[in-house]
DNA sequence: CGTTATGTAAACAGGTCTGTGTTCTTAAGC
DNA sequence: GCTTAAGAACACAGACCTGTTTACATAACG
């Protein structure tokens, strides 16, 4: 009987529907990406959600929770299509981490702790819990694959990222391929011959 | 009898001298580094420089040149105190590159270039030619050393260079000596045993 | 002494930002 | 049909930002 998931909008132009929230997190991804954080007001963002303002403050405490539940939204699952992939060999994975799409422009994690610039900041905190997730799951692929020192690898592997994603977003140019060489060079000192596969 | 350099300030608070410039400048690299550039304004900051706005803008034609300014004083000779460095062998001295004293919060180019949001704004582009002008040292050094492929091996200095002020940031913690041990395995890699010292 | 830069001080213009209040409209559920 | 709650539309407040303008002061130099 219920069932009005995805009733959307009336006749006038009227959104209703549980739609209103994801309207706003999705314009904030596509805004918050294109032109940064500081430089998209709430007005343009609520136009793009095609939400009034009103609502936005309603379902928002303010634009610092709402970047805060931007960056949470992002990847909930921790850099997905990687750690999943099943068909590969956990030194495979390793490698795959750097396999990313040259769509994705600059990882919106250090963006959003470079342009708030307050340590304190949620989406701040935020973006620390997410990148030591990151290195932590690359440690534990790296245990996985028999590496000497797993923790150490993966904080390495992790810095490699995070340097691919600085350096391609100053140059204007992709920085994975060489961050991707000094990966392998990396796991292969790292593993011994004998483990893994 | 001319010699009136450094005569500073009169009797009424008046300064003189050709120290606004400079001032503003060195009002610029503290208040940009300590709050980031977006969220200091040319009041506070002409307020720190003691200097009035009129006499900012009559010195720089907007923030946007004074951003690019500022950017280009930060470091005219790219790295010095590394390059420069006669008594050390060359692979000591790509090993020193990675020596940066702890206070040193954040690579000033990644944050303007994150900040700014503009490839085209001028300290963009700047920092664009600082980090091809770093990557380029690197490889000279890296040359001299006798690596195989210096021009690899700077890029992939410099990638981990990027990576560690990237990551000092987003974790606030020091990541430069997990960058310097991956420096160290790439340039016994690329290094013959027999080559450089 | 008079002239001329150079600078201060402070108001102002026009814009954008976050966030709120106010009124009207309409869908959902009984 | 009636009630209720969610939202649209829109003006507005108050702050801050960049950049300009006006009026005044003083140091250097002839």
């Amino acid at each position: 009987m219920g069932l009005m998931t995805e009733l959307e909008k009336g006749p006038t132009g009227r959104r209703r529907g549980r739609g209103a929230r994801e309207r706003i997190l999705s314009a904030s991804q596509q805004l918050f990406r294109e032109q940064g954080i500081n430089r998209t007001g709430m007005d343009q963002l609520c136009v793009a959600a095609q939400v009034s303002k009103r609502t936005a403050y309603q379902h928002f405490a303010g634009k610092d929770e709402l970047v805060a539940e931007y960056l949470r939204r992002f990847d909930p699952s921790v850099l997905p299509g990687v750690f999943d992939r099943t068909d590969l060999t956990p030194r495979e994975r390793l490698l795959a981490a750097f396999d990313i799409p040259p769509a994705t422009p600059l990882c919106p994690y250090i963006g959003a702790a470079v342009e708030l610039h307050d340590p304190q900041h949620p989406a701040s905190q935020y973006a620390r819990d997410y990148k030591k997730a990151v290195a932590a799951r690359l440690a534990d692929t790296a245990r996985e694959a028999g590496a000497v020192d797993p923790e150490q690898l993966g904080e390495q592997l992790a810095l490699l990222l995070d340097g691919a994603a600085a350096r391609t977003r100053v140059l204007n140019a992709d920085a994975f391929p060489t961050a991707a060489a000094i990966a392998a060079v990396l796991i292969d000192n790292a593993i011994p011959a004998t483990a893994g596969d």
